[in-house]
DNA sequence: GGTGCAGTCTCCCCCACGGGGAGAGTCAAT
DNA sequence: ATTGACTCTCCCCGTGGGGGAGACTGCACC
């Protein structure tokens, strides 16, 4: 019979880990005294505690070392912690890679302007024109137009605004500064009804988009976009979809294009082949 | 000015996360109404936002954050972070390969005998006595005339029972069960006495082993040693001294074999080449 | 002007795994 | 009897928010 301080310093755990234990029902002291209430402990439960602490290096968690211990198909629960091992394995990977963007965007370009977010954007009512415009400056021409043609053919029609989103979605496949294929997009809070250029749809939600914030006039926009898809070329995504730019300050809020703020949402795929790290669940972080 | 709602939805982030980011002194909201206290935010908050979130996914803690934002040293934070990560994926690495042994062990095995456990001996105050011996029965002989022994020169010698350490340390280098040179060790209270063929000495501490519990007659040892050094070379380990097998049940106690208790203590490094995964800090788990 | 409802406020508890410490009780030796 | 070393219970701490209670607020509608 050895009394906490000992068993602990026999096992190399510590007395708050061995109390700890007890009390989730991990490893009961042999005797406990009912008058001064000290743990005794005997060397024949040192295998028990052995087997909680190499459990416990192998990352399980104290519920999962429970159902371990009382026999509940141990090959399984292996597994499936082998599984989220993987899946950590691939986060931490991830952000190894990214933290490697980071600092050469640091040491290459000298500034860290544009840092990538990974989300997932939802879908929403929108309407919607498709149409090929001369140039970027034509933007401010015809988008306004759709705007009072929209209105035109709904009078009542009501913009999100809680929160607004707009956005162009790019159709080129490739870079391209005149004849732009492209398609304005607006939420909506209710469907209306379609003109002859202006379709009401709910365009589906985008489960992975890489993010870019733009602050400053558009014609600094294509540097955004390099550093978006450099940083999905080389975090191991691809890009899954069109290009999206999502207009949150602009001309209508502020003068001076030193503070338009413009998001460009790149519709992202991992690159990996599917079946190894990384694609599994999630497990004790955000 | 949008409430926080509306701000949550624009940026993608929990209402929760920003008014911990807030408390956290990570982003101020542009204005907090001071009669209702409700928070309103501006798009021009958005790019410290996306940068809060950036650091976030790339796994910097709050902490770190709020050094980033305050302009100390981003690429030092940066590197350190990364090393950070390179040692959480050392760590995952050893886990996962640990759950491959287990796992093996599971299938081939059939039963899961000898769980491995890394942990680090203390260094203690000891007698030694080295010597070859024709067999492993020869110990019961061999071991309690040394303490007579002992004693006999020391009379008021106390043995360590805080508790008792005693082992035996294979000078061996391959396996033989026949001429044996073996030291023989116990812990002590005190420094005693030299005899002819006992010496007082402090070990020093081996700062990582491999150990193995082992219950039942001393003949099946060569199991666990068998399954310690074969994880050993699976999880990417190598000896780095000779092994040590410590009593913590025996005859002394029970007469039954079965009930015997000993622990295979191997001192080992990491094969892996230094400078790369592992060798680094730790951080957020134990 | 009243009412309903969605949004927001603050405050508190929760997760895992113990670490650190306060204040009180216990064991053994001098 | 008095130390001094242990041990007990109880409470707070950290991480990064999530979940929910109870009370307000803002806005639309009647």
């Amino acid at each position: 019979m050895y009394r906490i301080g000992q068993f602990s310093k026999m096992a190399k755990v510590t007395v708050k880990a061995l109390r700890h234990y007890e009390e989730q029902g991990l490893l009961t002291p042999a005797y406990v005294d009912p008058s001064s209430g000290y743990r005794y402990y005997e060397p024949a439960q040192l295998p028990r505690l052995h087997q909680v602490v190499s459990l416990r290096q192998c990352g399980f968690s104290i519920t999962e070392i429970r159902n371990f211990l009382e026999g509940s198909d141990p090959a399984r629960l292996l597994r499936e912690r082998r599984n989220e091992l993987e899946a950590e394995l691939g986060k931490t990977l991830r952000r190894l890679t990214s933290i490697h963007s980071y600092l050469r965007s640091l040491t290459e370009d000298g500034d860290m302007r544009y840092q990538v977010v990974v989300k997932s954007l939802p879908g929403v009512l929108v309407y919607s024109s498709r149409m090929v415009v001369p140039d970027y400056d034509s933007y401010f021409e015809v988008i306004p137009a759709l705007g009072r043609e929209v209105l035109r053919t709904n009078p009542t029609l009501e913009c999100a605004d809680d929160p607004p989103y707009c956005f162009i979605e790019y159709h080129d496949g490739e870079f391209k500064d005149r004849d732009l294929d492209i398609e304005y997009f607006e939420a909506v809070r209710e469907r209306g009804v379609d003109t002859p250029s202006v379709t009401f749809t709910t365009i589906p939600p985008v489960p992975v988009a890489a993010c870019v914030l733009h602050q400053g006039p558009y014609g600094e926009l294509r540097e955004a976009y390099a550093a978006a898809f450099r940083w999905i070329d080389e975090n191991g995504y691809e890009p899954a979809g069109n290009p999206r730019e999502s207009y949150l300050e602009g001309i209508w809020n502020y003068e001076d294009p030193a503070e338009w703020l413009t998001e460009v949402q790149v519709p992202v795929r991992s690159a990996i082949e599917p079946g190894v790290p990384g694609s599994s669940r999630e497990r004790r972080e955000p």
